[in-house]
DNA sequence: TCTTTCATATACCAATTGGTATATTTGCAA
DNA sequence: TTGCAAATATACCAATTGGTATATGAAAGA
């Protein structure tokens, strides 16, 4: 009695929509008549596409993630040094960035605040987009340690893991006070942090 | 027809039980059920203490609020030195400290979270908090500096904002992959950003 | 002791929740 | 053009939601 999803393309379309509205209102304070509304669909469309509200939440929370990470490597890949690289990580979230994300924050902190202590899957799912990204930090400051742009006592999984910790921290404040300025600031300690490295 | 609550006593059980279940389920994932089952009282007595689901919520989140406020300063009342009084800041929330916040994570960043889009009273609570604890920090800097324990140069706004950033995203990360050793790693590198501010 | 007052409990409410069974529509192949 | 299958919509479900009106209880004052 195996689930199979009736059309790819509307499966795709209910994440899309429903994936703003999700990071807004949260997997609990979102309800299946926002979905509803949001997509225009019935329930009946929506749980003939979708086993329940819990796999709707967790692959629109997938498409947030994917989202922020190909925009994030596309500014990547246009630095050719290890610090250009980090810096690109940092720049993306400056305020001035016309890379804006969809509103209502980060997804990978929404939800893992929200799933830490009430929904497991989701919380893994949030651990595996930190790790994922942390690695690929950990890689670009390996790898400027190799090429002598960084010092060698240079700690990557250190460096990655508070990089990440002010960037989210700052996206905090700053949709906290509404100030923007709190964002920048923040930032600019990140970036103070990778200029370290070059020692 | 003005509410006036009956029992201050009843009103603060209810407050101090059921803040560690917000905090952690949040508050559009906490049913009036959950405060009922939490406190072993009936719909009718937490109605007849509080207006409502939401002012029961503002009032445990003041009293999470409060509660890790008076740890904190504590601490930093022990340390006679600026950088004492900071790292001491940082230090609450080590992975060893034995001032531990009942679980849930910090309060302020889950509430802030979910009530940025879409609980503006909650959002406003939180924000005063954040700025209560930044206002904190910015005058121990300031102290700091003007006895000439930090440099001149030192920015108490921007600093002040990292070290929460760095600290509440510590928090994050850990709370997220389960790992302390995420929560002391980043702690170490806001314990670095303090020791940059001498010299 | 009787009564009054105040606090808590009971019993109920309409609305909404997530979810399902079934009917209807759509698009495509024969 | 018809027949069929796939996809969407309708109509319903029990359970739970936040909230209220009323009843019951206990303590204190007369």
């Amino acid at each position: 009695m195996k689930f199979v999803p009736r059309s790819e393309q509307t499966r795709r379309f209910i994440t899309e929509v429903t994936a703003g509205v999700f990071n807004r209102k949260g997997y609990a304070g979102t309800s299946m008549s926002d979905l509803t509304e949001a997509t225009g669909l019935t329930k009946g469309s929506i749980y003939g596409n979708f086993l329940n509200k819990e796999e709707v939440a967790q692959e629109a929370f997938a498409f947030n993630v994917a989202n922020r990470i190909s925009v994030i490597q596309q500014q990547v890949k246009a630095e050719t040094t290890a610090k250009g690289k980090l810096l690109a990580n940092v720049r993306v979230f400056s305020s001035s960035s016309r890379h804006l994300f969809p509103d209502g924050g980060c997804p990978i902190m929404n939800t893992a605040i929200e799933a830490d202590d009430t929904n497991e899957p989701l919380r893994k799912q949030a651990a595996a987009a930190f790790t994922s990204w942390k690695k690929s930090l950990v890689q670009i400051i390996r790898a400027g340690v190799e090429n002598g742009e960084f010092r060698k006592t240079a700690d990557p999984e250190r460096t990655a893991l508070s990089l990440i910790a002010l960037i989210e921290g700052a996206i905090l404040l700053s949709r906290t006070s509404k100030n923007k300025q709190d964002l920048d600031l923040v930032l600019a300690t990140a970036e103070d942090l990778i200029r370290g490295l070059s020692k």
